[in-house]
DNA sequence: TGTTAGCACTCGCAATATATGAGTGCTAAC
DNA sequence: GTTAGCACTCATATATTGCGAGTGCTAACA
């Protein structure tokens, strides 16, 4: 059976009112709520076959129709109003510019579930393919080096090494000298066999130090399970009457907690994701197994220099999708100017 | 009226059975329970009494009775039995040495959501009164200084410093040895008016640097809002009904997230801690307005050099108070004992 | 004087019956 | 192709009933 242009006004005008009521919809309300013209009995009909298409379903059998995974799927697609004027509303929660980007990204975790009354995850951007800014050593006593680094786009991490041998000030001055001079600006598959090989002779007695700084730069670039993601407004979804039975709330704050889930969503979302940067995952399409009864809104942000991270908004399969869209693009447009001021 | 023996028995056999079911306590149950061989109806008489004295109430005429916050105390106070055997089995769970102290202290607040089913909350130590172990200034660009700030028990804190004047390597040395020399070893208080302006003049013309640099120390060591807390378990609410109606429930997860909150707790812990460390507050005696329908337990450890901070329980009031405090006795001493090897 | 048996009473809760009404599918007529 | 009409379904709401756990009180007992 074919999707007729008369089948899709009506899936929309279902899918519509029940982002709205959250109320089964039944045949008389469309037939009013609709340009059509035309009585509950025909509306009766077309739902009939539009339910066999796998779009609607009845809750049971006395009562209106409600989207299938399937008819959210066509109504995300295909039907969705385009409503920039939120845009202009939006603007007014600027991020305010923060200097330490955790913070920045806390706030517009903060701001997203505030905005969409959803709840809301950031990830820290993955700074795989990142360049190197500074390395400082520095001597805390006989047996312990801290060694500071610092990444585009001011990402910095600490590491305390414990070193074999004992080392002064001086020798610090000169590691210093000879790692930031060889180190700096490169990315971590620039730093190969060859180049360590090399710095660790020019090192001399010290080459050991220089394996271990390189080791604790690798690890601080590289650091896979250190992927910070920043969660708001997980008690939002106590708003939604669907996702509140005790069992599947308690599975779903666990995952907030927990981060891991999160973590395959993030992975899974830069991975996948397009030009336009939005995915939205519907029920049983989302990676996450205890959000089988959510609907996730994913949009990638980019810092510049590879720096991509995800936001993501979790919330009902009813959710606004337009609004929560418009509040992703919004977001994104705006952390991904922050840093190219 | 006085709370004679015969009483406290009673009293104390109806939180006991409470604790256990979770069902208002009866006096046939009473009767069989205790060793008095006393009838029902005279344990009747006896919890008229003890409901007149406050310690118990109906939840409506014809059930049982629980306790109220008052017999609660009572009990916590007097009656509670040591039951050190626990102990043995806890000791399987020894945390796991983490170099980092926020992993550790990560997983100690998951280890104590596991072991006792309840949420659990452990704070960073504060380090109010703490020594700079050592300052580190590098020069990240022409107008931007890092500062890495490194207090005792290896607490490292970065900081960016935009500098208004053009500052080279050379300058970036000195001023380091001048910190260093005369800050290192000093308390934030022992920074005093007269100290930094000794520095400034010793600082020339890079004295407004000086300052910047101190206000980041104070800054650092200071940092209230910053002081972290780490939860678990929070999904572990939804395993007991009297706090899962959806409102409380939502209210205690938005607590959890939000972390305000649990931050004035650790706050009034740790000015109010006694000798033994460990501190119960029930229901309506919560210093925290959302969890008027909880129970919290929190001890406070101590990693030496004043690095004090708190662990805690949150769980219904009839939670297993022996069990959350031989947890948290046990947890404590080993964080205690974690630093001093 | 403290303890106990007995009894009427209360009240939450679960089970059952009843009514309501929104919504459907189908059929026959337009 | 569209529509009015009608019998039918079934979730939800409301009232009715019975049950039982537990109480307070009284009177008898040791």
């Amino acid at each position: 059976m074919e999707l007729s242009e008369r089948k899709m006004i009506i899936l929309q005008a279902i899918v519509r009112n029940y982002l709205e009521t959250g109320e089964p919809v039944g045949s008389r309300t469309i037939s009013k709520y609709t340009d059509l013209n035309l009585s509950s009995a025909t509306i009766r009909n077309e739902m009939a076959d539009l339910e066999e298409m796998g779009y609607i379903v009845q809750p049971h059998t006395s009562a209106g129709r409600i989207p299938t995974d399937a008819g959210y799927r066509v109504y995300v697609d295909t039907m969705m109003a385009e409503k920039d004027k939120e845009v202009e509303a939006l603007k007014t929660n600027l991020l305010e510019k923060e200097e330490r980007l955790d913070q920045l990204l806390k706030q517009t975790a903060k701001l997203l579930a505030t905005n969409t009354n959803y709840a809301s995850m950031v990830s820290a951007p993955s700074i795989h393919q990142n360049k190197l800014k500074l390395i400082q050593l520095s001597r805390v006593n006989d047996s312990q080096l801290l060694a500071v680094i610092v990444i585009e786009g001011n990402v910095i991490k600490n590491t305390l090494l414990d070193v074999s041998e004992q080392i002064n000030e001086e020798t610090v001055l000169k590691l210093n000298i000879l790692l930031n001079t060889h180190l700096t600006g490169l990315s971590i598959e620039e730093i190969n066999l060859k180049l360590i090989s090399s710095l660790k002779t020019q090192a001399g007695i010290h080459s050991d130090i220089v394996g271990d700084v390189i080791d604790a730069v690798a690890k601080a670039i590289h650091d896979e399970d250190d992927l910070e993601i920043y969660t708001s407004g997980t008690n939002n979804i106590f708003k939604y009457p669907e996702l509140t039975d005790s069992n599947a709330a308690s599975e779903l704050i666990g995952a907030f907690e927990e981060k891991q889930a999160l973590s395959e969503l993030v992975v899974k979302t830069l991975s996948e994701s397009e030009e336009t940067g939005i995915q939205v995952y519907i029920g049983n399409e989302s990676p996450v197994s205890t959000m089988k009864d959510c609907s996730i809104v994913t949009a990638t942000y980019d810092l510049g220099d590879g720096m991509k991270g995800t936001i993501g908004i979790i919330g009902p399969k009813r959710m606004d999708y337009e609004k929560v869209v418009d509040n992703l693009k919004d977001v994104m447009r705006q952390l991904d100017s922050i840093y190219k001021k």
